[in-house]
DNA sequence: AGCTCTTATGAATCATTGA
DNA sequence: GTCAATGATTCATAAGAGC
């Protein structure tokens, strides 16, 4: 599998990729006014101006049955829940991304604290963008074990489980209790109820390895290319090699660019560091 | 406590409530294209347009300190989210609502689905608006146990030893767990990761009775007003008078109506039929 | 007759509460 | 412990309506 690292901002450096070569998209940019000493820090206001230029970008570089995953949650501003993450949807939309989904990630364990008017914030928004209303899904590669409730109710089959079960299929109780017993996996929701990283060293941003790695399962196949355009500490590389996907990877901070050049060069024979 | 019980729309029925004199507004009005048989079914594209002049009345009646908790999530259309909701946001601010707190209530037991580009939806907006930076706001009466220790006990406990408790604690049950506990206490976080009531009752609740009863606990004291203009089975109303807050409330659908008067008749002596 | 747009119907699917 | 009941779904397809 191949890496391909980038030294830039991504606003210029996308320009460098041919269209449509990117089979998924995930990303956490720097959220509105985090990260200033690294990013320079975008004001609220400012963000979605910002930020159009490269979902416009993004929106090329995209295979049509590709997918683009946007981790990100608006702040609190005197008092306030901002609004540029609704604004940029709408936004988005009518520049031609279609907005198919938004999934929920519930963090299990987030930082304690309280203010006079808010509580913890648990929650972050993973924002689901496609060109088409086809896009490739692998949903068989991310399912999840079956609840404790299965085993009880599937000892002892009940006669209305049978009945219902009949009636609503009508060709059979055969088939359709093939489908369930020994069933042990289920699909999942669209919440992802997970605990972040918290051996979070010296990088600023919280990404945890599983975050990208659902999302490469889910929308990619092995080969693939999977691009981050603002990659940081690398969580998406590493997860795209991993799972056996090549990356492009795209980082404005040197120093964060430096140490990711050498924990891939140790990690993979195939790093390809461009212009 | 008093309850009062308007039939008819809510968008004239408000006109006859006074100015501010409404401590929580908290309502799950009829989704998009949904409960088409009882309310007309608003279309996506003119739910705004529905929705706003309501939102107008909503301001005007609530207490400058007051919170509006509305429960929204928006349907797919075509493949996508459809945006109303952020929009409705975006707007309701123009018109002078601060947007301060999206909640999420992460449902325990959702639908079950499979289709080929979605998995099952499991999360359910309660957006949090407010007329002023500061607003009434009582921490303390949602505090958590530690653990998973609330979760199970709630459900585990039955309706009159919920209400004995309450009725002799005042300003709710959470004040007894904490009595009993001590210390062991944490604020929790802005994700309600709950169940849906799926008891086999003739009447189906839309609304799960914890979800106005945390909001109540949290944004009122004993003797304020609670209002809710969508009010249909009543959960609301029931929440309320359990936790000593006096409740107005609106339906236009007749046969929900006079079901819910004949109930609260039971329940209260003090049930007013507005004009 | 052919085209486009709108509306109705069926199918696949979990996890919970209360009796 | 067992069993019964059910919920704010969504998409593909078929059928109907308008031009």
């Amino acid at each position: 599998m191949l890496a391909t690292l980038f030294l830039g901002d991504c606003r210029e450096k996308l320009k460098h990729l041919e269209s449509e070569i990117i089979d998924l998209i995930v990303t956490s940019p720097p959220y509105a006014n985090q990260r200033a000493s690294t990013y320079g820090g975008v004001k609220p206001e400012a963000y979605m101006e910002w930020f159009l230029p490269i979902a416009d970008e993004l929106q090329r570089v995209l295979n049509p049955s590709g997918t683009f995953i946007l981790n990100i949650k608006e702040c609190a501003v005197k008092g306030e829940r901002h609004t540029y993450v609704l604004e940029l949807i709408v936004e988005m939309r009518k520049r031609g991304w279609l907005w198919t989904e938004e999934f929920i990630w519930h963090k299990k364990n987030c930082y304690p604290g309280k203010w006079p008017n808010r509580f913890r914030d648990a929650w972050e928004r993973m924002l689901q963008f496609n060109k088409q209303r086809k896009f490739k899904m692998n949903q068989e590669a991310v399912m999840v074990p079956i609840g404790n409730w299965y085993e009880t109710r599937m000892h002892t089959l009940s006669e209305t489980d049978r009945t219902r079960d009949e009636s609503k299929v009508g060709s059979g109780f055969a088939k359709k209790i093939e489908n369930w017993v020994g069933r042990d996996m289920v699909y999942p929701t669209n919440v992802l109820h997970r605990a972040t990283e918290c051996s979070n060293r010296n990088h600023s941003a919280a990404f945890p390895r599983w975050l990208p790695e659902w999302f490469i399962d889910l929308f990619t196949d092995p080969g693939d290319i999977v691009l981050d355009p603002f990659i940081g500490s690398g969580t998406t590389a590493f997860a795209a090699l991993a799972k056996e996907r090549n990356v492009i990877g795209i980082e404005m901070h040197e120093p964060y660019y430096e140490e990711l050049k050498i924990k891939l060069e140790q990690f993979t024979p195939n790093l390809r560091l461009a212009i």
